[in-house]
DNA sequence: ATGAATTCCTATAGGAATAGTAGGAATTGA
DNA sequence: TCAATTCCTACTATTCCTATAGGAATTCAT
């Protein structure tokens, strides 16, 4: 009942892509570095990020990834996708062993609630966009700098 | 992000219970079979709902399972929580090796987020109740039935 | 051109959670 | 007393998640 831990890397890995936004491309190492993601594992994520066309990416020395569209034009919802697979049309589990006939009555007993489910997450994670939480990601810095200084 | 088959399977056996409450018990081993569900699985299910006082057992021959309220009166959630733990308080799954500030600061960027999702999630399940589902279930039979008369 | 840096592809290993099975003890009604 | 049933504990199997590894492909800088 959450996103996986891959899921929370991608979304820290964009939100790092957001905050760093130049127009050199960003290596996966230094977003490892700063967000605490094992390298090795960020590769994988960040792939996903690339297939789902979320994030570009340049081979190569001095290459890395950089955000493919603004900040706040991506939500959420798109990046767990992007690892976790489609939130809505996810595939139903029903045990596969059993007579066709009671496998329709539960998923018109219980499909619906599934959906309902899920349909409520989607729209959670569609209302949260990567800008919003690169605003508090700074705003948490800032204030931790603030702290510093007394 | 979806309910164990194991929750599932406890809220099929609810619906159960609720459409035979008679004044007998009903066994695990008939519901295991109408509903097709692994019989000593079922077993383990059953216990879970009767630790959370949702249903009453009665051991011995001719014993079994009675719903502990009305069907009206048991939500979904409290059905998913009985099997798949607490959905509101859910343990956080950051990596623990990491620097305390840096989980502090993930923490408040996404915890908020997360909250929100399981929230949504337990808004959902509190609102389906158990006579619900019955009625879905029981109206479903008398489709087929009339289905058959044809 | 060469070499260092970097992404990309594939495979695999370890561990945790989930699903299911098994044996037998305790209980209870007939 | 016996058969039926829940209850307790342990175990096994399977799947998913997390992470690591090796090396191929690419690209920039010198």
């Amino acid at each position: 009942m959450k996103p996986t831990l891959k899921a929370t890397y991608a979304i820290l890995a964009a939100v790092d892509l957001a905050l760093h936004n130049g127009n050199t491309p960003i290596q996966a190492k230094s977003i490892a570095r700063r967000q605490a993601i094992p390298p090795r594992f960020l590769e994988h994520v960040l792939n996903s990020l690339k297939k789902a066309g979320l994030v570009e990416s340049q081979r190569g020395a001095q290459g890395g990834y950089v955000l493919n569209r603004m900040p706040s034009d991506i939500s959420l919802a798109e990046i767990v996708e992007a690892l976790d697979g489609p939130i809505l049309s996810s595939p139903q589990h029903w045990p596969v062993a059993q007579a066709a006939r009671q496998i329709r009555k539960r998923a018109s007993v219980l499909g619906n609630v599934w959906e309902r489910l899920r349909q409520a997450e989607f729209t959670v994670l569609s209302d949260v966009t990567l800008k919003e939480l690169a605003d508090r990601h700074q705003q948490m810095e800032e204030g931790q700098t603030l702290m510093y200084h007394i």
